[in-house]
DNA sequence: TTAATAGTGTCTGTAAGACATTATAAT
DNA sequence: ATTATAATGTCTTACAGACACTATTAA
């Protein structure tokens, strides 16, 4: 028989970890937690908790990035206000990466625009945005990798914004609520690792129905000639989408 | 405090649901079973069961298939044997979605190529194939919706399947191991619910480096003019993707 | 012969890649 | 003036969509 009773169930923990990616001084960064206690003390790892009796995973997924970070989270789409994008990214449950208990971690991923700076529970020096590209690969930059499975959670979470910005209007959630075509492209370089064609940028998101709106406004904080405002259209997604280049 | 006592943690059960997909006489069908027991006594369901307290959570699902259909799966891309291709999809954890008590339920996805006939633990009357197109929408063919929240995960893996199918060689999981380019067509239009042209469709799959290997042999079981054989190749990504008529 | 499917070829429109050029600000 | 960025335009090439046509089998 392949159903336990259910009475019987073994015990397991659910948890949320997050993959909080935002985009700062032209590189990914993803938000990390120093742990306070063992396992892994003193080692970086995802934000993330308990998820609790009462609540769902998006609801639990929620509340931890207010809790640790003071952002409110959305999950659904087209939204405009001030809410940063959650969604599932997947869940992790292999048997021994807790070595506590047996834990299974739905990991989310939030993508926020640049924000001042971490405020995680008040508690500034046990958190920080840190580059991606220093925490991916077989040599994390700092020497250390992140506790538990985190280094593959973060793997899975870039490469997911990677490739959803590719065929979707995601990238302007790295974005304020204003910006301007420079500024998305440079959202683009920045999680992608490349140069883009500022021209050829321009008339395709320019040209792509739905994705930008005029907000009437220009700006001249990036210097030079001054730049229109626009804001996220409702489009969410890109057909045809925006073409990633190969190196 | 965000975190939890892990001595304390709430009690939560884990389960895998399979959403099992397959082509049969042109259309997209899943594999469902029918529950024996309350709740939902005599309601179809997707195939499912507890994650045992040893085992990780793609080898839960894969010992599930197993169990309720004999096939044997593989998560690693790029084989070109026998078994199934099966993946993670998403997990679902609302707090009422099972009436008994807080069951956290990942669900997989497999695509399997057509099967002679289900033998879901050797009971074939309580194991059907049913086409997905009778399933989806607010009017289940059946009058009767699937039980839990179901519905939902089947219609988030059929639409897995089908944007996935637009980037990547994953078509080919639902083709035996030697098929040929019109057999290729019927799966997409199957799983797509469009009519593909047949010469275009042939200069993209032929023309796409890896997707598809000759094996020298040819066939003529769709009568007509002899087809060649061909069986996947290593690439897994298309690029430039297999596109989606909009209608 | 007829009908079915397989395979190849041609034309056209869309859009991406690779450029040049002009416009408007700060210094 | 110089330099920065913004915005528009042109040319070429890749490729999808919409066709026509020939090839090879079974009934």
């Amino acid at each position: 028989m392949s159903r336990y009773d259910p009475s019987a169930f073994p015990p397991f923990a659910v948890t949320v970890d997050l993959v909080v990616l935002t985009v700062r001084d032209h590189a990914l960064c993803a938000l990390l937690v120093r742990r306070g206690e063992p396992p892994f003390q003193g080692y970086w790892a995802l934000p993330g908790g308990f998820v609790r009796p009462d609540e769902g995973l998006a609801e639990a997924a929620s509340r931890e990035l207010a809790e640790e970070t003071g952002l409110r989270a959305h999950s659904a789409p087209g939204h405009a206000d001030t809410g940063v994008h959650l969604e599932q990214l997947a869940t992790y449950g292999h048997p021994q990466r807790d070595p506590r208990m047996r834990v299974v971690s739905v990991a989310h991923l939030v993508l926020a625009p640049d924000l001042p700076t971490p405020r995680p529970g008040g508690d500034a020096s046990s958190a920080r945005w840190a580059p991606v590209g220093d925490l991916l690969g077989d040599a994390p930059a700092d020497g250390v990798p992140l506790a538990f499975d985190h280094g593959r959670i973060l793997a899975d979470g870039v490469e997911r914004a990677r490739s959803k910005i590719e065929y979707s209007s995601l990238a302007t959630a790295f974005c304020p609520p204003e910006f301007t075509v420079g500024e998305l492209r440079r959202v683009y370089e920045a999680v992608w690792g490349v140069v883009l064609d500022p021209r050829n940028f321009h008339r395709k998101v320019t040209g792509t129905p739905g994705f930008l709106l005029p907000s009437g406004g220009t700006t001249t904080r990036q210097g030079g000639r001054p730049a229109q405002l626009f804001t996220a259209g409702g489009a969410t997604v890109l057909n045809p989408p925006m073409l990633r280049p190969e190196a």
